[in-house]
DNA sequence: CGCCAGGGCTAGC
DNA sequence: GCTAGCCATGGC
């Protein structure tokens, strides 16, 4: 399946921390489960291929995933009026933020709290192993993540052994508060940005952090600006001084890029990333 | 306020 | 090759 696909590069979309479910193949493609399905994406000349799909599955699910309606070109252009921005959105030219499950982006990103990626990674594929559905895809077995009420029947101790540490009540009490009190997670994409953050924020595990990451990468709210060590590094560095605290970071972000404050998000982040503490170290 | 709680990655030797 | 620091949240 192919469609002419501008701002769209594999690598970028897939690894600037915004999801943990997809693998580089040797071929370059990326493997991925989202919502309950796997599918292979790859970028061929200038065109979008996507494995294991049909056309009604792209333009029901895969077009709104990937965002595909939005002109990421206009966006970059917008924030290159500043010299930092323009570089980053230079170097992660191609990133795009993508529409995740609501449920599955919350639990993920509670495991992402004091965690690094490879291990957010393992630990998320532990529990879609443990408590998800299996598909086939190309002679091997993915899962796909567990609904909430399923996680919500598996014990503290199962959820602790996925490696999960002292995260895993967090998880369990979470999923127990949604279900039990009908928090409309599904409903917050058409909240108020600050109204849907208020609630997430109410859940154990959840702070300022994982809220403003679920709330921009399955929520669609791009005035969440999450604000992480590698984001911290390149705010303080190049926008602020070295000691400004983490809400004024935050706040200092969406008066500057309003609206697409999440987009400059993704760019910095990615860009942080790669310059590791060569020039921004704290 | 400052410390701690899995555990394994990762920078700095 | 080794080791100490680190990570975002909540409880104390």
């Amino acid at each position: 399946m192919v469609e002419g696909a501008a701002d769209f590069e594999p690598k970028h979309i897939f690894e600037c921390g915004q999801c943990f479910r997809w693998s580089e193949e040797d071929d370059g493609s990326y493997t991925g489960v989202a919502l309950h399905r796997v599918i292979n994406v790859r970028k061929q000349d200038c065109n979008l291929v996507i494995g294991n799909t049909s056309l009604s599955d792209f333009y029901n699910t895969w077009y709104d995933y990937f965002d595909l309606g939005r002109d990421y070109g206009a966006i970059k252009k917008e924030l290159s009026s500043d010299d930092v921005l323009s570089e980053a959105a230079r170097f992660g030219d191609g990133i795009r933020i993508l529409k995740q499950d609501e449920s599955e982006t919350l639990i993920s990103f509670i495991i992402s709290s004091n965690n690094r990626i490879p291990m957010i990674k393992r630990e998320v594929g532990r529990l879609s192993e443990g408590w998800g559905d299996p598909i086939r895809y190309r002679g091997r077995t993915y899962y796909t993540f567990p609904s909430l009420e399923k996680l919500a029947q598996a014990s503290v101790e199962e959820i602790k052994s996925c490696g999960m540490g002292f995260r895993a009540q967090y998880i369990k009490d979470t999923c127990r508060i949604i279900l039990d009190d009908d928090i409309p997670l599904y409903r917050m994409k058409d909240m108020d940005y600050r109204k849907a953050r208020k609630i997430l924020m109410g859940l154990p595990g959840v702070g300022p952090k994982v809220s403003d990451c679920v709330l921009l990468f399955s929520m669609r709210h791009y005035e969440a600006f999450p604000v992480d060590v590698w984001v911290k590094r390149v705010m303080r560095h190049y926008y602020l001084a070295p000691d400004v605290s983490l809400p004024k970071i935050e706040l200092y972000a969406q008066q500057r890029f309003g609206g697409l404050a999440g987009f400059a998000q993704q760019y910095l982040f990615y860009f942080a990333r790669d310059l590791k503490g060569k020039e921004i170290s704290d």
